[in-house]
DNA sequence: CAAACTTAATTAAAATAATTATTAAGTGAT
DNA sequence: ATCACTTAATAATTATTTTAATTAAGTTTG
C-alpha cells in the first residue's frame, strides 16, 4: 500500500522528537544519497548512514512502504551473493520548472527521478512589471497543468525563473512583479495552488547545467549565461552561491570599460554595454549602417527587427560580419572571465544562453583572452566548456530547483 | 585522570566502526558546537545532537575524562534548577601560527580555547626561494618553541602563512620553497616535529578576522589585504572559499587597467600596477621627483628607502601628499571592490593589511567609489569595515587554521 | 514563607539498534 | 562437480539508547 504524499511526509514534516525525528532524518539522508548516486545497495547505505545493516534494511523497507523507493534488480556479483539495488520511485512526486523570458515562457515538469515528463516551449507571453502580465503568467501555468494527466496533488513544488534581482530565500522579486506587499512566491503559491519558489534565471540555468543529467564531478564551477544581458551562476564547494540577499553573480553591471554608453541600469561603463547581446546587436546595426554587408540582411530586411538569434544563425552560416563581431565579443568576455577565474579558481566555466550556440566562434577568442589575462597557474585548472543542454537549461534547472528546495528545507 | 592526547584521540582517530565510531562523531560534534558557542548546557547539546539527555550526559562525562571539557559553573536560572555549563579545557591542546613576511616573521601560539598564549613579532628573517631561507624559517620556529613552557607533545599542529599560490589541501607552495619533491607541509612537519599546514597569507588573515574573537554573525564576507601586494579572503556561506587548487582570491592580477606598467607577475594592466602598496610607493616617488614636498622626506631623506609604513604614518600625521595618494588609491580599489560586491553580494567587506591603518583616509574614497560603480540594491547590503585585529590577523588566523584543520579532518 | 510551578539531572523500565551467528547465493580453482 | 572463499540477507542475542518517572534545585506568587 502506497500512502498518499509519502514525499511530503518524509521531507516536509519537521516536527516530532526522538526516534521518530531521527528516523525521518535518516530517511532524508537515504533519499538524498540515492538522489546523487542514482541507486544504491543496503551495504552502501549502511556505510553512508553509519547505521547497522538491519537498521538500514528496516529504513529501506519503510521507504518502500512510503512509496519513495523501489527495488531496481540486483547488482552484478563482486564475488558473492548479489545485492539488491534500490532507486527512487519516479511517480512519487512531480516538480514544475517555469522559465520566464521576455517574449515567451517555457514550462516543464519532472518526476521524482528527475526525468522530464513534459515540456512546452515558446508559450506566448509578454513580460512586464504589470498585474496584467502577472495574470497572464498564472494563466499560462494553469493551462499547462490542465493539460497534464498527473494528479495535481502529486505536483509538489514549482520554481519560476525571472531575470533581475531575486531573493530566493525571502521569495521577493525586485525587478518584476514587485507591486504587491507579499513576496511574489506567496502570490504564485496561492494563484497556482502549488508551493512556489522564485529564482534568478541565470542561476536556475546554472543549476540545470550543474545538476541535470549525471552529477557533475566538479565542486567549483561558473556558468555564464550569454543572452541579451549577461548572467552568472556560481557553484562554490558543490553548492550554488547566493550571497546575502541572493544577488550574487551580477556580472553584467561591473564597471569594466571607460566608455560613455549608458547602460539600462543607469550607469556607464558596464560590461553589458560592450560585451553582451545588446552590445552585439548595436555593433551589428552600426556596421550595417556604415555599409558593411551581411547575409543576415537578405533574410531580414528590417534592420530594427534583427534579433540576437539572427546574428547567431548568421555566424553558424559563416557570415563574415557576424563571426567577426562574435569573436570581438568573445575577446571582451574572456577578459571579464579572466577576472573571475583569478577570483574563483574554478574547474569548469560553462558557456550557456543564446550566444553559446555559436560554439567555438565565441569560445576560442574567450579562451585566448583568458590565457592572456589570467594567471597561468590558476587558469591551467580551468576548462572552458559549452553547455550540454543549451536552451533546456532554464526549464530543467527550475524544475530541479523546485525539487531541491522542497527536499532540503520545509 | 586525564588521558594523554585526548584531542588527538577524539579528532585524529578516524578508525573503528559502529558504536565507537558514532560516539567519536558525536564527541566531535559536541566539541565543535561548544567551539562556536563558547560554552553549553547538556540540554542545548542534547537538542543539537538529536540525542537524549542521558546519552548526552554520558558523552559529556567521557569528554571530561578525556580532558577536553570541564564544568564552567552554572547558568543563571530561567525559572528552575540551574543548569551546569561546560566549556573547552584550554590546556588540552596548543596550536602554532607562523606568519611569514618578506623581512620578518610573527609567531604565536593559542590554546584549545583560542586564547593567544604567547606571541613574538618582527623576528628577523629574509624570505627567499632558497634552502637557506627555509632553514632559517625552521630555526626561527624551533627557537620559538624552545622558549615555551608548554609540553611539546601538546602542540598539536602549526600553520605557515606564505604569500603567493598555495594549495593548502596538497600542502604545496608554488611561489616559495618549491624546490623539493615533497609538499612543503611534509618537510615542515618533519623539520619542526609537528603536524604542519601551509596557507596563503591573505586567506589566513581573513580567517583570523572572521573566526577570531566572537564568531562573526555573517556568512558571506570578503577580506581585502592591502599591503605591498593585494590579497583577498572569501567567506562563502560561512566557510573559507578555496577554489579547485586553493588559488582563489587572486585579485592583484586581474586586468583592470589599460596601462603599460609591467607587473611583477609579468603581465600588463594588473590591478596591482595602479592600486597597491607598490603602486602607492611608485606614485609617491614620482611626485617627490617632480618636486612636490612631503613631511615624510624630512624623517627619511633617502627616497629609495621610503617604505609603505612611512607613507601610512605620513597620512596619519596629516601629510597632504600622502593623504591625496591614499585617497586616489582608495578610489581605484573601490572600483575593483564594486566588481566584487556585484559578484559576491557580501554582508561585510573587511579592510586589512598595512594600508588599512590609514582608516577613513582609504575607506571613505572606497565607499564612494562602491556607491558609484556597483548596483544600488546589491551594495546596500554591504558594510565596508576596518579590521578589528589589524597586524595580529596573520598570527591569529594561522593558529586558528591549524586548530581548525586538525579538528575537521585527519 | 510555603505552595505551585519551572527547569535540570538521575534512575529504572522499555524500546531500539548493534553484534554475532547463521543461512543464502554467488564466484573460481582444482 | 565439489570445495573453498566471497558477499548479502536474515535471525537471535546482546548492548545501547530512549522514554518516562523520580528526585533535585530553583523561582514566583498568594
Amino acid at each position: 500500500m502506497i500512502k498518499p504524499f509519502g514525499v511530503l511526509q518524509v521531507f516536509a514534516d519537521d516536527s516530532g522528537t526522538g526516534v521518530a525525528y531521527k528516523n525521518r532524518w535518516l530517511k532524508r539522508q537515504t533519499i538524498n544519497y540515492i538522489d546523487g548516486t542514482g541507486s544504491s545497495t543496503i551495504t552502501d547505505l549502511s556505510n553512508m548512514l553509519g547505521s547497522s545493516i538491519p537498521k538500514t534494511t528496516s529504513l529501506v523497507n519503510e521507504l518502500i512502504e512510503d512509496g519513495l523507493l523501489e527495488e531496481h534488480g540486483k547488482i552484478d556479483s563482486t564475488g558473492g551473493r548479489r545485492a539488491s539495488v534500490f532507486g527512487l520511485v519516479a511517480s512519487s512526486g512531480y516538480f514544475l520548472g517555469v522559465d520566464i523570458h521576455r517574449y515567451h515562457i517555457n514550462i516543464g515538469i519532472i518526476d521524482f527521478r528527475k526525468t522530464m515528463v513534459k515540456v512546452e516551449e515558446k508559450l506566448p507571453f509578454q513580460l512586464a512589471n504589470t498585474n496584467d502580465s502577472y495574470l497572464q503568467l498564472v494563466e499560462v501555468v494553469n493551462r499547462f497543468m490542465e493539460g497534464l494527466t498527473i494528479d495535481r496533488n502529486l505536483i509538489l513544488a514549482a520554481c519560476f525563473n525571472l531575470s533581475g534581482r531575486i531573493n530566493t530565500a525571502s521569495g521577493y522579486s525586485y525587478s518584476f512583479f514587485h507591486f504587491q506587499e507579499a513576496p511574489l512566491s506567496d502570490s504564485l503559491s496561492r494563484d497556482i495552488g502549488i508551493r512556489s519558489y522564485v529564482e534568478n534565471d541565470s542561476r536556475a540555468m546554472a543549476f540545470g547545467e550543474f545538476f541535470g543529467g549525471k552529477p557533475y564531478e566538479v565542486k567549483n564551477a561558473l556558468f555564464l549565461n550569454m543572452d541579451y544581458g549577461l548572467g552568472l551562476g556560481i557553484l562554490a564547494d558543490g553548492n550554488m552561491y547566493y550571497g546575502k540577499s541572493g544577488f550574487s553573480g551580477e556580472i553584467g553591471h561591473v564597471p569594466m570599460f571607460q566608455n560613455e554608453i549608458i547602460c539600462h541600469c543607469g550607469k556607464k561603463g558596464c560590461l553589458e554595454t560592450e560585451a553582451s547581446g545588446w552590445a552585439l546587436l548595436r555593433s551589428f546595426r552600426e556596421k550595417i549602417e556604415q555599409g558593411v554587408s551581411s547575409q543576415v540582411m537578405s533574410n531580414c530586411p528590417d534592420l530594427d527587427a534583427v534579433k540576437l538569434e539572427n546574428i547567431v544563425e548568421g555566424a553558424l552560416n559563416e557570415d563574415v560580419l557576424c563571426i567577426e563581431l562574435i569573436s570581438e565579443l568573445g575577446e571582451k568576455l574572456g577578459r571579464a572571465l579572466s577576472f573571475l577565474i583569478n577570483l574563483f579558481n574554478p574547474e569548469w566555466v560553462i558557456l550557456g544562453g543564446t550566444l553559446s550556440k555559436t560554439g567555438d566562434y565565441i569560445r576560442l577568442p574567450m579562451r585566448s583572452a583568458i590565457n592572456k589575462y589570467s594567471l597561468g597557474l590558476v587558469n591551467n585548472d580551468t576548462q572552458l566548456r559549452l553547455s550540454k543542454i543549451g536552451e533546456a537549461a532554464g526549464v530543467i534547472g527550475g524544475a530541479l530547483l523546485a525539487r531541491h528546495k522542497l527536499m532540503q528545507t520545509a
